[in-house]
DNA sequence: ACAAAAGTGTTATCAGTACACCCATGC
DNA sequence: GCATGGGTGTACTGATAACACTTTTGT
């Protein structure tokens, strides 16, 4: 068994997308405690995080930590920022919680974000109380850790406008609607539906299968898959200098 | 004095753009180390960084490292990602530095990269024997740093097409031909000119000056400026999905 | 007068935007 | 048969890309 790292943290911003309600959800852990005489010192919700082993990569870290959260390997992972102020765990229920855990007051993080879909997490047998809270009515949060979620979201914010990073939140098979309503839900804009059909359908990575979606009711619509291999294959990068 | 923390550092890409070579660079510090018998154990070439001190927040660390290598403060800086693989010191080399500058064997770093101009740096009188090194003819490199290197190269590609960072690697007067050079030693790419004056000179944040570089020979070109509050007034997120 | 870098205009093509109605199914 | 979400086409506008010659100065 290797050593922990004292001073050294990975925490992980768990993003799930949930088709259904069509929106973007992070996943959270319970944070409680009482006092002997039962009164309730702390409660409230943060990112699941751990300290790093000595002979672990950060990436081997934050692997590590979503497994533990949700049983899930090989998700798309993004590291995206570090945060070490000196204050970063000095909020009073931090102090707390601190004494109570026994960890390094002086703790860095380094901070991922994940991508996967809400339903590939198991939410009623989980030892962590982890729960989904969209990102746009986000909980009571203890540490640093709403400004690592809103930073981990602007970074998600940016990337899926270049990268087709969106299809880590959708099931293999989807449409076109589906999509729309991702980037919807990520960006919180509107778009045009005709305009953004035409873009995805003329993708060449946008194949469209033999196959309808006959779910919940009305029309049945169109399926597609995306082919990463196509993507990169096809794929060249453009310099557009755009400021 | 505040207490370093052993096995976190900040290490610095220190980008210089030099106007007149046209050349982007990068400010390395020499790694020079003999056995008792004078033969050369290590020489070599490195990134300035150092330790974190308990009481500082990973930017402090970062601007008090470009401070000590060049006296500059107030430079654009951006962090870019965090170093921790636990093979990152282990080069034979690397061993040995380590040895003799007993630092822990066991640091993650966080890298930040530094925008500026070679000419702002005093090369002459440098107690670290800093020098400028082109990005595209880099020398030997100790550690992970080449890596390091071409990570804060490529975020820099990425965001100097969005975000008009440019322009922290000239002077406050430039002239339209000396942007497109920034972009093309950068990028690594030939630009149409006429092109590329057409779009500058449509940005309103891209003044034209009563003055005219009499510079060095020939024709006498046009000053411009970039205003940032025009451009931070001017300017709304653009969500284009461009994959 | 010549070398060297600055500066200039037009056209064709492509992509983005705005916009309103019919379609196929489940109930 | 009707409610619901799925799906479609066109015209306008603005940006990009390709392309070659003239201008102004210093020497």
């Amino acid at each position: 068994m290797s050593k922990k790292i004292q001073n050294i943290s990975v925490d992980c911003v768990v993003f799930g997308y949930d088709i259904k309600l069509k929106t973007l959800n992070v996943l959270l852990i319970k944070r409680y405690l009482e006092s002997k005489k039962k009164k309730v010192l702390v409660d409230d919700n943060v990112l699941t995080g751990y300290h790093m082993y000595e002979d672990e990569t950060l990436d081997d870290t934050a692997s590590r930590v979503l497994k533990e959260l949700t049983g899930l390997t090989g998700q798309y992972k993004q590291q995206f920022k570090a945060f070490g102020n000196p204050d970063r765990l000095t909020g009073k229920k931090d102090m707390l919680w601190i004494k109570n855990e026994q960890f390094n007051q002086r703790t860095i993080t380094i901070a991922y974000y994940f991508l996967l879909k809400t339903d590939d997490v198991d939410i009623q047998n989980n030892q962590h109380q982890a729960k989904w809270y969209s990102v746009s009515q986000l909980p009571q949060l203890g540490f640093d850790h709403e400004q690592i979620i809103m930073e981990a979201l602007d970074d998600l914010k940016v990337k899926c406008l270049s990268e087709p990073i969106i299809f880590e939140l959708l099931p293999n098979k989807f449409t076109i609607n589906e999509v729309q309503d991702v980037y919807q839900s990520i960006l919180s804009i509107e778009l045009d539906n005709r305009n953004f059909r035409k873009k995805m359908i003329n993708k060449k990575y946008i194949i469209a299968l033999d196959e309808k979606k006959t779910g919940v009711s009305k029309k049945p619509s169109q399926l597609y898959m995306f082919s990463k291999d196509i993507y990169l294959k096809l794929h060249r990068k453009t310099y557009l200098i755009n400021l």
